[in-house]
RNA sequence: GCUCCCUUCGUCUAGUGGUCCAGGACACCGCCCUCUCAAGGCGGGAACACGAGUUCGAACCUCGUAGGGAGCGCCA
């Protein structure tokens, strides 16, 4: 058979960083079974869905490569299905229309509750068999089994058993008209023909009387896995005080999409000791009986490290893109300077981010602004400073052809010139080029200012050296 | 309160009764390399929540305790 897993967020917001590894999760099993990825928007809460939220998940879900097979799916455009359905249960008797009031409901929970009993429903309509009337309270709750127990085998939790003396008679349809949750669900994923439900372990709760459900309606019951939540450093809960929780906020701080899915693979999984893994090995490789049981915190560290590793592993001319996006995000205009690729390369040793990599980028790109004082007066004092920015000045000034190795020759020449070791020339020349004291490799750093700005600065340099 | 879930280095994890006085990675510290900063190499400290039990033998199995989380909605 055919594996089918879904997505099913709320728009109330962004994708966040615990859904899109939901997403993942549900996306490998998909891709790693030969199934299907469903993605079904679950917009029955008309307060707080929001169309342009509908469109931020889309974008993160695209910005992540997490491709859907099937979908999107918007529950409000199945509303008839739903009554439907609900009809077909009244009609069978496993549902029924109840007639509290709100207040009528409170206080039934406050009594359960002084009793040291859970809240919950005491089924009076449940058996009264109360025809349909025109009443704002009316709803139709659902008739679940009053003895036995439900039992399901999670592919993460493992075995979990509920007894039903647990569940009360849930609403499956409210008093303005809309279906609840946890029966939009059930009948979406029947009707979808979903056989995987991967989804947060804050629903395993929902689990046993969704199963209930199935039953009821004579449908075959899925299986369920439960996702260990994600939270911040600390161990609380992620929110936004830990920085960013949208995934589109991590495309704006620098990281790679691959990256941050490799991230969240392995938060939560893994496959022995390996670290790095391409899509591809995700997909040959994750197992969704793998996951662990217990929450992970998040660390922007660790997401880091990996983020340099494929900074360094990509092929330049792939990150192009990726970097020229930053730069224009910087205020740099990426047709003012060097090649992206170049830069790159000289930059993917120092930087653990796109965002990182295009702030360092910046002295190639514009004008000098000045020299970091400290610097200047400590290399352009030194006695040799004058003769070494001489010349190097010289010797590039005549080199054939202008590449990374033949400014390398050049600054060793300088060097040789003056009888000086590279420490001596390099430095001045860097404060020359960049006005301050650290940047890449000094053949690197000459070479990408071209050059014709390289000897500019160089000059300057010499004029600010009192030469 | 009740139900369910979780618990290995600071963090992510390996580990499914002997191969574990517990392995890897991030972070941290030290050394090496070196034109700066990095990157890299080498090395170091650092954990089985606690208590019983089962067993010749337990991080792994059972029970309890503690701590954490989720839920108990006409929210999803």
């Amino acid at each position: 058979m055919t594996v089918r897993t879904r997505f099913a967020p709320s728009p109330t917001g962004y994708l966040h960083i615990g859904g899109a590894r939901t997403a993942l999760y549900c996306w490998l099993e998909s891709r790693h079974r030969g199934g299907e990825f469903i993605l079904r928007i679950e917009d029955t809460d008309r307060e707080r869905s929001t169309q342009e939220a509908v469109q931020a998940i889309l974008d993160g879900m695209a910005w992540l490569g997490l491709e859907h097979d099937e979908g999107p799916y918007y529950q409000t455009l199945r509303m008839d299905r739903y009554r439907q359905v609900a009809e077909d249960l009244l009609k069978a008797g496993k549902a029924y229309y109840a007639y509290e009031t709100k207040d009528e409901i409170e206080a039934m929970r406050a009594d359960a509750m002084a009793k040291g009993l859970k809240p919950r429903y005491n089924g009076y309509y449940r058996d009264r068999n109360e025809p349909y009337r025109d009443d704002p309270n009316r709803v139709i709750r659902f008739k679940n089994p009053a003895t036995g127990s439900v039992v399901f085998d999670d592919k993460v939790k493992g075995r979990i058993e509920w007894s039903n003396e647990e569940l009360d008679d849930l609403v499956l349809f409210r008093s303005d008209g809309y279906p609840t949750y946890n029966f939009a669900v059930v009948v979406d994923d029947i009707d979808m023909r979903i056989n995987e439900v991967i989804r947060g372990d804050d629903h395993v709760n929902n689990t046993p009387r969704q199963i209930n459900v199935y039953q009821a309606l004579g449908a075959e019951v899925p299986v369920f896995a439960h996702l260990p939540m994600i939270l911040g450093p600390d161990g609380q809960k992620l929110s936004k005080r830990h920085g960013a929780v949208s995934v589109m906020q991590y495309r704006d701080d620098g990281f790679l999409p691959h990256a941050l899915l490799n991230y969240l693979v392995r938060l939560g999984w893994s496959h022995g000791d390996q670290e790095i893994f391409s899509r591809e090995q995700m997909i040959e490789l994750f197992d969704i009986a793998d996951v662990n049981r217990a929450a992970s915190r998040f660390d922007l560290e660790k997401l880091s490290w990996l983020n340099q590793q494929y900074l360094k592993s990509d092929d330049p001319l792939e990150l192009v893109p990726h970097f020229t996006w930053h730069l224009r995000a910087a205020g740099i205009d990426p047709d003012t300077g060097p090649e992206p690729a170049d830069v790159i390369v000289a930059l993917r040793e120092r930087a653990q981010t796109l965002k990182e990599m295009a702030e360092k980028a910046r002295v190639w790109y514009a004008p000098l602004q000045g020299y970091d004082e400290a610097a200047a007066a400590k290399h352009f004092g030194a006695a040799t400073a004058l003769p070494a920015l001489k010349a190097v000045h010289a010797q590039l000034a005549e080199l054939p052809e202008w590449s990374v190795a033949s400014v390398h020759g050049a600054i060793e020449a300088a060097a040789a010139a003056i009888g000086e070791g590279m420490g001596k020339v390099a430095q001045p020349l860097r404060v020359a080029i960049t006005g301050t004291q650290v940047s890449p490799s000094i053949d690197h750093t000459v070479f990408l200012a071209g050059r014709d700005e390289a000897l500019r600065r160089v000059d300057a340099a010499i004029a600010k050296a009192g030469g």
